[in-house]
RNA sequence: GGAGGAUUAGCUCAGCGGGAGAGCGCUUGCCUUACAAGCAAGAUGUCACAAGUUCAAUCCUUGUAUCCUCCACCA
């Protein structure tokens, strides 16, 4: 073979690119014709609104990790990606840029605006496709669908419709969360509240009769124009004898009758409520139970409408709010001003502050849908990992209510409702009608309202499979097996696909749902851009590498905890990718003039079992842990075993015989380093993907891509204890003169002899016989001598034990003996504790009676190995003393 | 008000009932023929606090404290 030259620096700009395309045009991230089970995941479909930030880098590099360990199980494989057109939030983009040009979007036209949307949605989209590739994500393109795409639009259709059919979907004026920015009515979950501090002002309401005036706390008093009412706790003794009496509401002409609500909290303020039922949730339901008017005080721009007295009409209600109070003030009804800070909500896209809002809206009936995705739970056909997510799951679905899907935008999915001019029918329809099935009129009119974004991504799973079309896609790949999210949108997306899922397929939409954490600044908050702490993961590819980015996040993403980031801590992934790289260097050039030969089990070392051992342990925790989706622990077994037992002991050892060793023995060698390193290679694989590939396409003993190689399998034939044990022995005895020399200071040029003592021929001695060179290079010896019949002579040698065996270090020279002396005193301190410790547990008979034999057996054992130390070092303190 | 999470080395965090771990940082010695983005050796801990269960608790139970989420309510 022709020694393979590595570039000297581990630079994955080099490659990267290069090999995704290869990837990509080999359609290696297409699914395989197999007989296996398919595998199946669906990409959560990014915004069109931006760039990708963090939180998708780690969402997406677990998706690509689980994808490529099933690929390389052999699995037809499919990841499918996607956007979404995000409704509120990309208009709000447009929006922006038109405010920029002085325009607004009535300025342009309904048409003319979605023209210039779609627009913004494909540079969007081109950028997002672009980072998904150079992160790496193994996701097949052809499959790749967007959430206003034609075969979705229609399955969007499909389900409106459905629901309509199964009387599930009805339309009403109902009060509804109202974002006066965005001009749209939002769901309950798309209102975030906050804490903000306000005021609590108490206002006078004067008897109609003018016999006096009542009380009332308000934190909103502009929206007094809207009272119908006030309300009292019927159980309230104070106010028994005024319930009935009129109330003439104040800068205004109207009369409003005192009720009775249970509702109503005595404790609070003076136990009187003004009910505003346009404008407040709770006033809103006490109006329906009573029987009130609701008047609406807003136009949809958040002004005073022409319900409210003249000088107020056309300002925002926050401005009208000084007026209303300063006119209050001057008519005497002001009592007093009270600081109240209370949550106010705001729109999660734009966080303006909602407005509750009186409108004519569609709705979704919950009830039912969610009934159905709790049985799935119950039946346990979805699981979360980590568990714990299941109460949010169950509660949020135990306390559903009914979903406003209609937003009043102009970018979505228009409702699939027309009207008749001419006769007024409602036509709900999958096709456009042209014409009115009552009247046979032509003159229909769609409604102007498009579906909230979710009722897109809520059909996701199954949508972009072709359904509702039976298709050949849906049938193999549905239903598909994992999806990996984060814990904030369960409730928008992950739970209301599971109900579409069990409402128009009967079957849940996946088996595991893997949460994964918030990605956040080293300080722990979110990483948003107000605060400019965000990171992008296209820089740190650019510094770092994809593969260290991927493999970063993997290591430190365990089970759905937060993962608490910087720039810097992508070096751990970066020096692990180097390492790799640098050992794979080593050895390609070490292949020079030899030959690939079989690797036959008999010929082996200890230290060869020993390895392949550590391979096949490694195997199976990776195997372990990826079925429980701990990413983490999948990436630790990886680290170390490259690092530490590959790259630190295995190749050091190895470096013996690839230099002087025979022919025969340097072909075995260097065909045992290469098989290592292919097993390697594919064992590393879905946790770093470029350089792997990179560096297995230049190995001798590679077939095909490593991308769709076969997976290593744990296999518990070998499994090898004798061989592990052998060298955690040769390992301790190492470390043991390692530490004696660094204590002592001893130059590592400086080859001292070494006599490794045994009490009697065993296994153990005769393995450090056997391995004597090699241990000479480990301890930087001059000779490494085993003794098992007491012959040598270790007189002015420094001792050191181990399990088994004591080591003499011939150090007379160099040796700093009070120093040494102190050592093994601090030494005998620490085993006498522990030793104490052991004692106290043996000495204990219900630890004799109840703990399980092993765990006695192993206690004895331990005391002993106390025992024996602390003798040793008292030995060796009266060693040192006779130097 | 309800639910959940966190509290372990200077920092970020693993640790899933039997002798406290990793990475980074720090100290010391080494440019040992792949890697100084490296090698070797170290130091550093009331495992938040208190009680309980157990032969045995960082781990299980209960409570307390501090911090963080989410849900509900707030005139």
């Amino acid at each position: 073979m022709k020694a393979v030259e590595l570039n000297r620096n581990y630079d994955p700009k080099d490659f990267e690119e290069r090999i995704y395309a290869s990837w990509k045009e080999k359609g290696e991230f297409a699914p395989v014709d197999s007989d296996k089970e398919h595998f199946t995941v669906v990409m959560p479909p990014p915004n069109v609104t931006g760039i990708l930030h963090m939180g998708h880098a780690l969402n997406n590099s677990l998706q690509d990790i689980i994808v490529r360990y099933q690929r390389m199980q052999g699995r037809p494989t499919l990841w499918v990606p996607g956007t979404d057109h995000a409704g509120i939030a990309t208009q709000n983009v447009v929006e922006r840029q038109l405010q920029k040009e002085g325009l607004r979007r009535q300025d342009l036209g309904r048409e003319k605006f979605i023209e210039r949307t779609w627009g913004v949605k494909e540079k969007h989209h081109d950028i997002i496709k672009k980072q998904l590739e150079k992160m790496g994500c193994s996701c097949d393109w052809d499959h790749e669908r967007f959430t206003m795409d034609e075969g979705l639009s229609r399955a969007v259709r499909e389900a409106f419709v459905t629901l309509y059919e199964r009387g599930l979907i009805y339309k009403g004026l109902y009060l509804v969360n109202y974002c006066p920015k965005c001009g749209t009515a939002l769901a309950d979950d798309e209102v975030e509240y906050e804490n903000v501090p306000g005021k609590l002002y108490d206002v006078r309401y004067p008897y109609a009769d003018g016999s006096g005036y009542i009380t009332v706390a308000t934190t909103r008093p502009e929206t007094m124009f809207g009272d119908v009412a006030v309300a009292v706790n019927p159980d309230d003794e104070r106010y028994k004898d005024i319930v009935g009496k009129e109330l003439l509401l104040p800068l205004t002409d109207r009369k409003i009758p005192i009720i009775t609500d249970r509702f109503v909290d005595m404790e609070f303020g003076t136990g009187m409520v003004k009910i505003t039922p346009a404008h407040d949730p709770n006033d809103w339901e006490c109006g329906k139970r009573n029987n009130l008017e609701a008047i609406n005080l807003l136009n949809p721009d958040g002004t005073l409408n022409e319900n409210v007295p003249e000088k107020y009409r056309g300002i925002m209600a926050e401005e009208a709010r000084k007026l209303v109070v300063d006119d209050l003030e001057k008519g005497g009804y002001l009592v007093k001003i009270t600081d109240h800070a209370h949550d106010v909500g705001h729109c999660y896209r734009c966080h303006t502050t909602v407005e509750p809002y009186l409108s004519e809206q569609w709705f979704v009936s919950m009830k039912s849908l969610a009934e159905k995705a709790l049985d799935a739970w119950r039946k346990g056909d979805i699981t979360f990992y980590p568990k714990r997510w299941e109460n949010t799951y169950v509660h949020w679905m135990e306390n559903i209510r009914d979903w406003c899907i209609s937003r009043q935008l102009w970018w979505g999915h228009r409702i699939p409702v027309w009207y008749c001019r001419e006769c007024g029918e409602m036509i709900v329809s999958r096709t456009d009608p042209d014409e009115c099935p009552k009247c046979r009129s032509h003159e229909l009119r769609q409604d102007d309202d498009v579906l909230d974004t979710w009722f897109s991504s809520w059909l996701w799973p199954f949508s972009t499979l072709g359904w509702p079309e039976k298709t050949e896609d849906l049938r193999k790949f549905f239903p598909t097996d994992t999806l990996v999210s984060a814990y904030d949108i369960i409730f928008f997306w992950i739970s209301r696909m599971i109900m579409a899922s069990e409402e128009f397929l009967g079957k849940a939409p996946f088996h595991d749902i893997v949460i994964t954490g918030l990605v956040r600044d080293i300080q722990g908050r979110k990483m948003s851009k107000s605060l400019g702490n965000g990171i992008d993961p296209i820089e740190v590819i650019d510094r770092y590498g994809a593969d260290a980015m991927k493999f970063t996040l993997c290591y430190l993403a365990a089970q759905g905890q937060d993962v608490m980031i910087d720039m810097d801590s992508f070096r751990l992934g970066s020096r692990f990718a180097n390492k790799i790289w640098n050992a794979t260097r080593y050895l390609l050039m070490n292949i020079e003039g030899r030959s690939l030969v079989d690797i036959d089990r008999k010929r082996m070392t200890v230290m060869d079992r020993w390895i392949y051992s550590r391979f096949n342990s490694a195997a199976k925790a990776i195997k372990e842990a990826m079925a429980g989706y701990r990413f983490n622990e999948a990436a630790q077994t990886i680290y170390s075993f490259f690092w530490n037992d590959f790259c630190d002991w295995y190749i050091e050892a190895s470096k013996g015989r690839l230099l002087h060793g025979s022919d025969e023995e340097k072909d075995l060698q260097v065909s045992i380093l290469m098989d290592l390193l292919e097993k390697s290679m594919r064992l590393m694989h879905p946790f770093l993907s470029f350089i792997t590939e990179e560096i297995y396409q230049k190995l001798p003993n590679h077939k095909g891509d490593v991308i769709t190689a076969e997976y290593p399998q744990y296999d518990p034939a070998l499994e090898d204890n004798e061989a592990d044990s052998l060298v955690s022995l040769l390992q301790e005895a190492s470390r043991l003169v390692r530490a004696a020399r660094a204590n002592l200071q001893i130059a590592p040029e400086k080859k001292l002899r070494v006599v490794v003592k045994f009490p009697s021929e065993n296994r153990e001695s005769e393995f450090m016989r056997a391995e004597s060179g090699l241990l000479s290079v480990f301890m930087s010896a001059s000779s490494v001598t085993i003794d098992t019949e007491g012959r040598e002579d270790v007189k002015g040698a420094l001792p050191a034990a181990g399990p088994g065996f004591e080591a003499f270090i011939f150090v007379r020279d160099a040796i700093d003996v009070e120093g040494e002396i102190k050592r093994l005193e601090s030494e005998i301190e620490k085993n006498s504790k522990l030793l104490e410790g052991s004692e106290k547990k043996l000495s204990n008979e219900n630890f004799i009676a109840h703990a399980k034999p092993e765990a006695v057996e192993k206690e004895r054992a331990k005391k002993a190995e106390f025992e024996e130390k602390i003798e040793k070092a008292r030995e060796h303190i009266v060693l040192l003393r006779s130097f």
